[in-house]
DNA sequence: GTGAAAGCGCTAACAC
DNA sequence: GTGTTAGCGCTTTCAC
């Protein structure tokens, strides 16, 4: 593996010029930008990253923190992240917290060993403390970590509005809300608010059931939705997660419910989830990919030291499916 | 940010010993341990890793190419390998392939820059020639890239006559596959071949149809399975992936055709998307959380000198559903 | 057992 | 404009 200063041998320069010239695009005469290139292609030279890294401090690298990728939501959040990332001229490191002992430490404390330039949270913490005395750049991603660190989320008041106006032109009486975990306090969880608001105004009534926390998986649905129909006989409406909702149509369709005549059904998240099945679900969609672009966006401004707001809020809009 | 000499210098010890007490769990005396504890405590010292990068050469990092991680099949591997190499001590960089002009080589690049210790290549690529001369540690998985690059992947012949065996047991006169490009030869396009042979064997018609090269999205599905339903209008069974199927079921259902009782529907590759919707999908499984372990576990071996078959091969299942 | 010093490969400030 | 050189922070060999 050739390193520079075989290349400036083999070029007849200093190692200074070499690196010079491979930096600095108007850097060195010609002649001997011309060499410098001659000798990196005759020795097939690639500039070790590792040593540009300490010598520049720096990675060029992201964290993306979530849950999980196993997951329509955050597979495509991770994926409009990477995207956006890559056109910054980022790396995107990949972090699961889900299914793993305290990975959220070993993902901070690598943020901390310099290994990412910064990261983006998206997984859910129970320990905000972790948080409190960082320095390194860092943005959080519908979760709220700290009063100082910047968040991105969406507009869940609209989206809690959009999903309220849907039930309310159905004439529905008695609603269920599935949330994620009460134990903590998320953006996302402010939508059931706004929606309650709303239904509350009109006479409607409401109830809450939980997912545990953390709980991204397929199977704790069914097992809710099952639970949900047991429990709550006049049920004609459902408002929850994509994955939840789907849940409920699937137990629904098995019982003989009919969907929407019997039961209203509105998926909050809209991933192709709600939009690739037999029916397409009514959905409230978050805007994942503008969502990650803006992200990814002020991750990089604040690593660069151009840190502005601590909030950006994007609105949702209502998919029209066949289930409400 | 402190950095060792600072500890060495808080501990009152030198640097070498410092580095040696936090690297080596039997080094020195008891007494000098303590010490540098202490002062690493003290300082919040966090070793650099860029530094030990360099030093060691070596990030500890592995490259995971894929085409996306929007797409069913991809997130739950991506989210396997992700594991695994978390627990093998290794850290995931994220490169998606689609809609980044020639980011293959970009990656490839980063490979060589050694940004990456090794890399698991999961990505279709046109352009083998690419990785000919690569020294470094990479994996194929489900592509051949090079007869001398280490591949994993399922036996899609036995994928292959699982799904035969299903369509058989109904009686089916006509079925239509939904492969892949052909334009680029992958393990996974072999189960075609095995199901044609059992198929003709027993004298049910065929025909394949194809979906673009690097398509992984749920649009193009969709407009294929409306061209099937026009071109083969005697068409009694489908077999294609979980994306393909899907697609096919949800047209049918629009059209009116009924599942299972007019047409067979049986998917391959076997991802959540195939359970959880209104009717479960008969489907060959692939084993994506074995195969993502064992590719992890491979790479990680190479990266360590120990390189010893050029190919494994895991048995799929067949899961059976309501659509065949 | 411990400390000094020579790298790891590259960048950029500073002389010439 | 070009070359020299001192770092970047850590690891580890090699004397003591």
């Amino acid at each position: 593996m050739a390193k520079i200063r075989d290349v400036a041998q083999e070029a007849g320069v200093s190692v200074g010029t070499v690196s010079m010239v491979l930096n600095h695009p108007d850097y060195g005469s010609p002649a001997i930008r011309q060499k410098v290139q001659a000798a990196v292609e005759k020795l097939q030279y690639v500039p070790s990253e590792m040593a540009r890294n300490l010598s520049l401090k720096r990675t060029m690298t992201v964290g993306v923190i979530v849950p999980t990728v196993a997951h329509p939501f955050f597979a495509e959040l991770v994926e409009g992240l990477e995207e956006s990332l890559y056109h910054l001229g980022y790396k995107t490191m990949l972090c699961c917290t889900q299914q793993k002992e305290n990975a959220e430490h070993v993902f901070i404390e690598m943020l901390q060993r310099q290994n990412m330039d910064g990261i983006i949270m998206g997984a859910h913490s129970l320990d905000t403390s972790l948080y409190q005395g960082l320095k390194q750049p860092i943005i959080a991603f519908d979760r709220y970590l700290s009063p100082d660190i910047p968040i991105v989320h969406t507009d869940h008041m609209v989206g809690g509005r959009l999903a309220a106006e849907a039930f309310l032109q159905h004439d529905c009486h008695h609603i269920v809300e599935i949330s994620g975990s009460q134990m903590v306090k998320t953006p996302a969880g402010e939508y059931h608010q706004a929606f309650n608001e709303v239904m509350h105004a009109h006479g409607v009534q409401t109830d809450i059931v939980s997912l545990p926390w953390n709980s991204f998986g397929f199977e704790e649905p069914l097992l809710l939705a099952e639970k949900i129909f047991d429990d709550f006989s006049d049920v004609d409406g459902i408002l929850g997660s994509d994955v939840s909702v789907m849940a409920c149509l699937q137990v629904a369709v098995r019982r003989g419910i009919k969907v929407p005549e019997q039961l209203k059904l509105v998926a909050y998240d809209g991933t192709i989830l709600t939009q690739n099945g037999i029916r397409k679900l009514t959905a409230v969609r978050q805007p994942i990919d503008e969502l990650a672009k803006v992200a990814a966006q002020k991750i990089v401004s604040i690593i660069n030291g151009k840190q502005d707001d601590l909030s950006w809020v994007l609105p949702p809009t209502l998919i029209s499916g066949e289930t409400c």
